[in-house]
DNA sequence: CTTTACAAACCGTCTAGTCGGTTTTATAAA
DNA sequence: TTTATAAAACCGACTAGACGGTTTGTAAAG
């Protein structure tokens, strides 16, 4: 085998050695030794591939970040055709697809924050691109970012053992946060202000949507 | 001063510092020796009142559960004659209040989990009990779980310094969050299941998107 | 022959937990 | 009140092991 492959197959290992440390210990348990013992690898080739413990959850991180997005990228492009909140859309179903993944991308971010806070501005910056674009093609900015919220919501409580959700009512709720027409009876245009008191007028204000 | 003040003195200390480090230094800097310098005990102080570390996250995290039935407990009350979902409003306010607090519980849930996976049964117990009241009040219960996740969501998301929503925003979303009257546009009746006596049985077998 | 990938022993530091000893409080007999 | 004794709270030096990272050695690729 060529060096650039075994590279990479070393990378890979150590990697997916350190989701499953994570997964099955917590991230306080993820160490370069346990690393090297759950990868097969010595300790010395661990840190040949990665100069500092940092180094590997700063590529664990972008290597799943990476594979989000090459989830994400298709689906935006199905979604544009068939949603009204393409965005939006592709989000939830990432989330979702966060969620249901046993090695989520969100263990990385778990054992990130906890080495060194630093390292969740790589998420977060492309959070915000997210969040504009959800925003952005919105008739009511902020029923989407609840819908957003939800998902979020359903996706962490899944990952962190906290909310005891079975998988099938959690698949029926993110099927619900996507289905754009379930939404439409409580739109408010983006730049009213809150008409709590008044006349909600519930029900059919929405068909003005782009149809 | 007896010796039961005496030592729940030391013990709120101890646990006041351990907070106070989580939320200054993060979770991974939480240390016995850390706790003492904080708190101004000594180490073996501290280790007399509590015998391992995971004593110290296990007490902090039902002292932070405690506090936050404190909270919820008159808020229900109130909700209970204000709200037609007083459970769904109780925790939803619950979770927007741990969201704002600046020491809060979901810091030691955070340290909990870190340390020590299995810690997280505690609340995951506490909130299973939530969630089928949730249910139990609610005419759609499964938008009534969105609700409740997009608080969660808005909270984790603010806490982890993931979602860069300003404070203001927040607010505003938590807010209609807990407004029953923005949500009714779109409730659609429990499935046919006891939930509820006398409840008109929804027609058909299932929640069909409405025309 | 040079460079790259990996192995294994090793180093200094940090951490959870221990231990013998000291101070403070509790009990109660004188 | 005083004094004797025990128990609980507290202290801080110490230890064994784990940790991140380095060094030295070896085999395969180029």
């Amino acid at each position: 085998m060529d060096n650039a492959s075994r590279s990479e197959r070393s990378r890979n290992a150590a990697l997916d050695a350190a989701l499953a440390i994570i997964a099955r210990d917590g991230p306080g348990r993820l160490t370069l030794d346990a690393i090297a013992r759950e990868s097969g690898l010595s300790k010395g080739g661990v840190m040949h591939q990665f100069r500092t413990k940092e180094a590997v959850l700063k590529a664990l991180l972008e290597r799943q970040m990476v594979r989000f997005e090459e989830f994400s990228t298709p689906y935006r492009a199905k979604a544009r055709a068939e949603s009204e909140n393409p965005e939006l859309a592709t989000e939830i179903a990432t989330v979702r697809e966060a969620a249901n993944a046993p090695n989520s991308a969100a263990l990385a971010l778990l054992a990130a924050m906890v080495e060194n806070p630093d390292l969740m501005a790589l998420p977060r910056d492309s959070d915000l691109k997210t969040i504009a674009a959800i925003k952005a093609e919105a008739t009511d900015p902020d029923l989407a970012m609840l819908r957003w919220a939800a998902a979020r919501g359903l996706m962490l409580g899944a990952l962190f053992g906290m909310s005891p959700l079975p998988r099938p009512e959690r698949d029926r709720l993110f099927a619900r946060l996507l289905d754009d027409s379930q939404w439409h009876g409580l739109e408010k245009p983006a730049r009213s202000r809150s008409l709590k008191a008044g006349a909600p007028a519930a029900k059919g204000t929405s068909a003005r949507k782009r149809a």
